[in-house]
DNA sequence: ATATAATAAGATATACCTGTCATAATTAGC
DNA sequence: GCTAATTATGACAGGTATATCTTATTATAT
């Protein structure tokens, strides 16, 4: 559905949030790697991108690392995508048809209409001050 | 969603579909390759392979070509989906962990169970002998 | 000011997906 | 049997996603 490279964007902007919340510290790139078990150069690569685009915030020098502001907790993991993988999820044609549309529908247009609906819907509804929430009190995990 | 191959894999078969069910003849690479704007040679690496899974028939020789028995009329899109695309798509974790589960889930890993089951419930209804016949009314179409 | 810890950035490597080319094998019709 | 048409098959090429390596730049603490 996402590719790695959203994959990891979100599990770090995840694992980043409960850090950043909970015990209030900003975190490096090797302690995220080891917490959401994804490569370290790769990871760091992504932050970066992230952090240009400002859903992350960062800080270089000792102590440094990077942390959300009140703003970046309430990014939605839709935003995320989006920026990662664009919105080809959102928008797409299942069949891969460039003019897909109501006029010209593919033969499964509309119902993928509604699938891609509901995607969006949670992914716009899921926000990383919520889903952080969940790893505080371990009812969820990023890595095995 | 699906990868490219798979997306030619449908269309393919739908554009077979109809060729066989409304006139009755055998269709021919070429014309297929046409009929759905892909690329040839790569449609005919996928219908070989569709063809040793038994999910479309082939002839060789003059007035050869590909069509579909009366039993590959009601293969669904899940069978298509899952012989090319595997079944990551309906199983697998939304932000790529390899053992999300019940017990240790990831942070939307039921908001996703959801969306995967609707997903799976719309291409196990869709079979390639009700879809043609959309083609056939003009209610939609596989290529722009 | 200096050393240090961390991010920033570009170059490079690897694997897989996508697509092409050339050739073989098979079948129908004459 | 011969020819033409068609699928079958394997080798190969290019591009993109994924991942790594190396060096530069920046900011903090002392």
């Amino acid at each position: 559905m996402f590719s790695k490279k959203c994959e990891y964007a979100i599990r770090a902007l995840i694992f980043i949030a409960k850090k950043t919340k909970k015990e209030g510290v900003r975190t490096g790139v090797k302690e995220i790697a080891k917490g959401i078990d994804a490569p370290e150069q790769f990871v760091a690569k992504i932050l970066h991108e992230l952090t240009t685009h400002h859903l992350v915030q960062s800080l270089k020098g000792p102590t440094g690392g990077f942390y959300l502001d009140k703003k970046s907790f309430n990014t939605s993991l839709a935003s995320v995508v989006q920026l990662i993988d664009g919105d080809d999820l959102f928008t797409g044609c299942a069949l891969g048809l460039l003019n897909c549309s109501e006029k010209k529908p593919c033969p499964i247009h509309n119902e993928f209409k509604k699938i891609r609906k509901s995607i969006y819907d949670l992914l716009q509804h899921s926000r990383l001050g919520n889903l952080q929430e969940q790893l505080e009190y371990k009812m969820a995990y990023l890595k095995q």
